[in-house]
DNA sequence: ATGAAAGCGCTAACAT
DNA sequence: ATGTTAGCGCTTTCAT
């Protein structure tokens, strides 16, 4: 099956021939092993060799075969990024930000979306480590533990992102939602409320529930000051922020504030309180976490939690790097604040309220 | 450099040990060939034999490499997917077509982010050709005639989503704007407007302008009934859609409708005219393009015209999969109509408009 | 300063 | 029904 013939190449220049060192090689004068050395520079080569056979290549317009190259050298220059669903809009940015760092240093990205599937994910991780990816980026929230015996299983290198716990074994990258959603609390405390909601994730995320432990922990520390609180479940779409909201509206009495688990529940929210006749921010303050785009669009404008989901990105990129130089290196974690945006959704609580 | 001894393997059976085919060959007692077509399922086997293969398999934990797989067979099972910018709502979920049908179909996918640059475009391809990936579907937006030129060169497989220019000569998909913006104009012209704008997209994006071009053309139809229409430059991005609409503002007559060259337009021409104190759409009609999810969350929430990302997206993996499957398939082009979806923000014009 | 040759892990034509 | 062997295109050790 092997193709090219020099003379048949020149001769049929249209054709599309596959070039390989033998034919550089042969075409130059040269052993396959000077080729090999002109291209990736590692050893001397007198100057009129290497100039016959960069001529060779060009004319031949020689692309190297980097499948050859990674099954000799073990290395691939390919790395593996697993998320849940790219249509959330956490990832997109996420992804930019890992996608753009590895080219920058020659990596191509697989891109796997689990679709919240935990086969799934299983499945396109099995299916990366054959390929001999260089690493991996979990950043699926669903990471369960059978996702991480999975890669534990085979030593590849992974970086864990904003996984729901914190684990000193393995890289990882996480959102300190902590530090947020105390400012959002203290924020709306500050604006007398009193009397504060928080519409959660899905239970089955872990995320979800740490977002919720904080908001818990943050409320309690104002537990002198008569500060009352509420659970209520989404499902951090905006259709569970709609429905909690209508909940909210039937009861006797509504809370003057409320902080959501993510925007698009906010933004659900928001729509119910609207169609409901409760004005925001006037009737009630809203705030939401992650900070996407949409919150800027919205009127009211939301509120909300800042996620820098573009740097955590990188910086996974960037510790996968650290990691694939240097396999003995300490396991990193690294920890991204989180921060209150305020915006139009929030203001101080109405006397009457 | 070769790692696997088998006695050394059971004797410290924690280490990371690469197995292949003459390990699992030597245990089982067969030759590496039996081993392969066990695997492949490529020639008969007998069942004796074959459990004693699989037995060993999963005692060493095999997992096939698929590096060496693809450079002996010549196939890698994995494509790569060229887009602009992920974070521009078009691509996610035209990503998600393209990616699940891959993995339905055991292909993995490489996502390269041009980021609009055009050398960068030229750079991932070139990376993707070296990787000797299956097919490429390239779905930048900014295809130029050097992208095109570096496909065709080498003869890659390759697929092209919604390129501007229609070419019989390659495979390729596109949106019929046609149809979406005829139904756009004619909604327009029966709710009375006689007097709309178009804001447009970037000059040097193709689509932009075959968006234009055929609202221009929907317009001249209706040229018996005195509708009159007006161009102005937007950039397909928010603050495009407010600077414009800030323009519009200052004119002495306001257009009663404007249909804009994407969503995102749409939606930063609303704020303008909010701020404004013009009232959407009361005293103004809008329409948008594309049907984003942020069409469903505005308010008003806007009228706008759908492209069927996911499909188009799933549908250009299918073409290259049959592309792939056989090289000499005439080429084929592929087109979505797009249609009108009528939501708050357009309404019958007032009488002293 | 350059070459020969073995090897990366798999496949597939050609035996037997 | 299974094995031998020669690649796939590249790297790298060891010679010269």
């Amino acid at each position: 099956m092997r193709k090219c013939f020099l003379n048949i190449y020149s001769f049929f220049g249209q054709e599309h021939i596959i070039v390989n060192y033998n034919d550089i090689a042969k075409l130059a004068k040269v052993s396959p092993t000077t080729v090999s050395h002109v291209i990736n520079e590692t050893r001397f080569v007198m100057p009129e060799t290497k100039r016959r056979v960069l001529e060779v290549m060009k004319k031949l317009k020689y692309q190297p075969n980097l499948l050859a190259r990674s099954l000799a050298t073990g290395k691939t220059h390919t790395i593996g990024l697993v998320i849940s669903d790219i249509r959330n809009p956490f990832y997109p940015e996420l992804v930019q930000g890992v996608e753009e760092l590895a080219v920058k240093n020659d990596y191509n990205v697989f891109l796997c979306n689990t679709d919240y599937d935990i086969e799934k994910g299983l499945k396109s991780i099995g299916a990366l480590i054959k390929r001999k990816i260089d690493g991996i980026i979990v950043a699926s929230s669903q990471v369960d533990s059978s996702i991480i015996n999975q890669l534990m299983d085979t030593d590849v290198n992974f970086v864990l992102v904003d996984w729901g716990k914190r684990n000193v074994g393995v890289d990882s990258l996480y959102f300190d939602y902590k530090v947020g959603i105390a400012e959002a609390i203290s924020h709306l405390v500050s604006l007398k409320h009193r009397n504060i909601y928080f519409i959660s994730g899905p239970k089955t995320l872990k995320t979800a529930k740490t977002r919720m432990r904080n908001f818990i922990d943050a409320v309690k520390k104002y537990r002198d000051n008569n500060l009352a609180y509420k659970i209520l479940e989404g499902d951090h779409k905006i259709e569970g922020g709609l429905k909690a909201a209508q909940k909210i509206l039937k009861g006797k009495v509504l809370p003057t504030a409320i902080v959501c688990s993510n925007d698009l529940t906010a933004i659900g929210a928001m729509k119910a309180f609207k169609a409901g006749g409760i004005k925001v921010p006037d009737d009630i303050s809203i705030i939401g976490l992650d900070n996407i785009a949409l919150t800027e669009i919205v009127s009211p404008t939301l509120t909300t939690i800042e996620l820098e989901r573009y740097r955590i990105g990188k910086t996974s990129m960037e510790m996968l790097l650290n990691r694939i130089k240097d396999k003995k290196l300490p396991k990193q974690i690294c920890i991204f604040k989180t921060k209150l945006i305020v915006r139009e959704s929030t203001s101080k609580r109405r006397q009457d309220n």
